[in-house]
Formats: C-alpha cells, sequence, structure tokens
DNA sequence: GCATATTTGTCCGTATGTATA
DNA sequence: CTATACATACGGACAAATATG
C-alpha cells in the first residue's frame, strides 16, 4: 500500500508550512521532502501521490512535480513514466557504483592534503573532534552527522565547488541506503579510530599510509551495506 | 541585440520537429538546445527568449521552461533573476574549479588501470587512435572529439556511472568555455602526444609516469583556457 | 478479458509581483 | 511613472497510461 499518504510525516510537513519565503516554493518543498527522505520518515520504495501531496502542502501540482524534478536530479526519488515517483531504493549495484566514485574522488581530494587551505584542513580535523565528542556523551546520531562531514571536509580538500557538490549527493544516497537495510546508523562509532588515524597521519605527513587508512574505510563500509542490502533488501 | 533570435540554429531547430516521440517534449526540446550551445552555435551569453523561442518550437512556455531547468542543472544555461535565460560563459574561476574536480577525478581514475576491467583500458588506447586517425587527414574538429572521448574513456577506468556522469558535465563545460575564448579547437592537436604517451605508459604499467603526463596536460589545458579567458573574456 | 476510476503527462491561460528600460 | 518582460505559481483541460474490480 504505498498511496495512502496519511502518516506522521505527511501531517509534520503540512504544519511547518509558516515560514519565510525566501526562496521558490518549489525550493521549499523539496527541502522539506529532502529532509523527510534523508532522516527516514519517508521509506524508500514509496510512493509519492501528486494529487495528496499538492493537497495536504497546500500547492499546485506543477509547483510540486517541479520539487520531484529537483530530488529526481539529487537520485533521491525515481519516475516511473506514467506511473509516479518514489524514493529511491539503492540496490547493490548502486553502492558499487558510489564507493567506486568515493575512492577515486575522496582519495585524490586526501593527496591534494600539502597543497590544501589550512582552512580546509582544520575543517576536517573539527570533524573528527566533533564525532569524538558526540562519542563521549553517547550521541550515536551526532556521530554519524559529524561522519558525513569528515568525508565532506575531506573531499574540500581538492578545492572544487563541484567535486564538493558531487560529493553531497554521493553521500546522501549513501543515507539512503541505510535506510533501506533499516540500519540505526550508529555503527559509525567503528569508524571513528580510522578517521581519527587519518587525520593524525595527515598531520604527520603521511599523506600515503592515510590513504592506506580512507581505502580500508571504504571497504569495509562498502561491504556493511552490501551484506545489509543483500539480507535486507 | 540578445532578444532577436531569427539565426539559422533556430530554424533548424524548428525544422527537425517531425522526431519520433520518444521521450518526453522537453528532453527532446533540451537535446537540440544542448546540441545548439556545445556546437556553439547558440553563443555563450546569449539570452533565449521564452516566447520567441516557444512559438518557434512550437511548444508551450511550461515545457521550455522545463527544457531550460534540465539545462540549468548541466551548468549549460543560467537564470538570471528577472532577466531571463542565458547560455553561461564560464569564467576564470569556474575554469581552475573545474580543473580541479578533473585532476581528482582523471588522476584516480587512472589508478585504477590496474583494476581496470579490460574493455575500459580498450576504449582507453581506442580514443586515442581515433584522434590520430583524425590527424592524418587534417579533421581538427575530429581530433577534438577524440580527445573528450579519451578522458571519458579514463574516467570510466573506474567503473562508476555516476562519475563518468560527472565527468560528462564538467567537459561540456570546458567545451563552452572555448566558445567563449572563440578557440576553434584544433589546439587539441598540441596534446595528442601527450595523451598517446599516457597510453605508452599505462601500457608499460608506469601508471604513476602516466599520471605525470595528465597532470602536465592538466597545467597546460588550464593555463591555455585561463589566458584565454582573460584575454577574450 | 473488459469496463471503470484513478493517476499521471502535457499543455494552456491567467494572475501577481518584480525588475528593467 | 509607464510600459515591457520575466519569474513564479495556480488551476484547469484533455489525453494517455495504469490500476482495480
Amino acid at each position: 500500500m504505498t498511496t495512502g499518504q496519511a502518516d506522521g510525516w505527511l501531517a509534520a510537513l503540512a504544519k511547518e508550512r509558516g515560514d519565510l519565503d525566501r526562496s521558490s516554493t518549489a525550493e521549499r518543498v523539496a527541502d522539506k521532502l529532502r529532509a523527510g527522505v534523508l532522516e527516514g520518515d519517508i521509506a524508500p520504495g514509496r510512493q509519492l501521490n501528486e494529487k495528496a501531496l499538492g493537497d495536504a502542502l497546500r500547492i499546485s501540482r506543477n509547483t510540486l512535480r517541479e520539487a520531484f524534478r529537483l530530488l529526481t536530479h539529487e537520485r533521491l526519488l525515481v519516475h516511473e513514466y506514467s506511473k509516479g515517483v518514489f524514493v529511491r531504493r539503492p540496490d547493490v549495484a548502486d553502492i558499487v557504483d558510489i564507493y567506486a566514485a568515493r575512492r577515486v574522488i575522496e582519495c585524490g581530494a586526501v593527496r591534494r592534503w600539502p597543497h590544501a587551505a589550512d582552512a580546509a584542513k582544520q575543517a576536517v580535523r573539527d570533524a573528527v573532534a566533533l564525532g569524538l565528542a558526540c562519542r563521549e556523551r553517547g550521541d550515536w546520531t551526532g556521530v554519524g552527522t559529524a561522519n558525513v562531514r569528515f568525508h565532506q571536509a575531506l573531499t574540500a580538500l581538492a578545492g572544487s565547488a563541484r567535486l564538493d557538490e558531487e560529493m553531497a549527493r554521493l553521500l546522501a544516497e549513501v543515507r539512503l541506503a541505510f535506510h533501506v537495510m533499516g540500519d540505526p546508523e550508529e555503527f559509525h562509532r567503528d569508524y571513528l579510530p580510522l578517521n581519527e588515524a587519518i587525520v593524525t597521519r595527515l598531520d604527520a605527513g603521511e599523506v600515503r599510509q592515510a590513504e592506506e587508512s580512507l581505502l580500508t574505510y571504504f571497504d569495509r563500509a562498502e561491504d556493511h551495506l552490501v551484506t545489509g542490502l543483500r539480507a535486507k533488501g
């Protein structure tokens, strides 16, 4: 039953419609939908009914479809012709593809460490420190957020906004995959030591060894996701 | 005078409107516009008038706007608030950003050479061979096309469709930049020997040296574009 | 297999606000 | 200030595809 939209998340979305009108309606709607998808409130595979959603959000179909297009470009929704739009369900092939891309981009960015701006380097250290602080107080959601920020900071070492955007898309897809396998993301705890090792080695000028640690992380994370998706997907 | 659209390319676009309706109208229109922009028929900086274009192509403004959105996401068009849609004019900052991304992605992909699929390796060799053949018969446009294909083939070594798509976007932007500086692209001739060297070194297992040649290429190409844009832009 | 209701695809006209000449 | 052109959003019309009984 994918058409019934009278869940909690829909009511929550509709209630928040009193904000300042900063950007366009479509973008604001897309922001809400994106948050709902990434938080897992709108489950992967669920269909988004145009009329029901449009009525609930009090926007026209055209505007809603515009929001759908934005999120489809971000690979968070999929469009099935004459059937509608659905929250994406990344499969094993997607994970393999995503991690192939991450290996190239993040390792390549790490190798730019010697040429990176100081602010970019500090952002990497800060992300690890944030993760450690969250672990101290048992905030596993915070640890997950810090981990995402860590990898965005690594990418930013390359100094390319286009690369940063692509990485944001890839990390969002990974989050979707977590929701497919129903993983509460707290396993990020296991990766904190690796992140620490990467920063330590970078600060010691051991770029090569840092890259090795990063590759170890990718192997583990990819394996975790692939086996998880094979089991639950 | 940017609003008068009665050029050759518009007539050409309108005439071809008898195709099979495979994809959506917006996508077909986007395909035509994309081709016009990348071939240089629609010059960078030119405004695309909604009404004139819509009337000429016999499509509604909504549909045209949808096509605009697609191309805006590909960074080929830009929306200027309350002014309209224009063909993008990449500036020096864009070039620097793009080449930072290319260095990371393509070098990272080249380093995957030992693990790459045979077909992907062969595609790299084929692209160089195609470039040489085109040079033989003085087909400089063909040399340029082969060069683009070469870099797409390098990227494909990583085996990630997402990376391939991002590279296609980056290379399209580079083509736009060529048109900004009015370069006929025949200078690609100078880079053919570098491409040859890269393949030779890869086949000899000298991945590290191949990467060095690639970096040399990036330095030269980026410098060429930056100085060209500073002069003509 | 068939008929019906629902949903989506495509396109249109319009209305309002805003920026530019 | 007026006229123009555009961005944005809305609601509706109709065809086509799909789902449902």
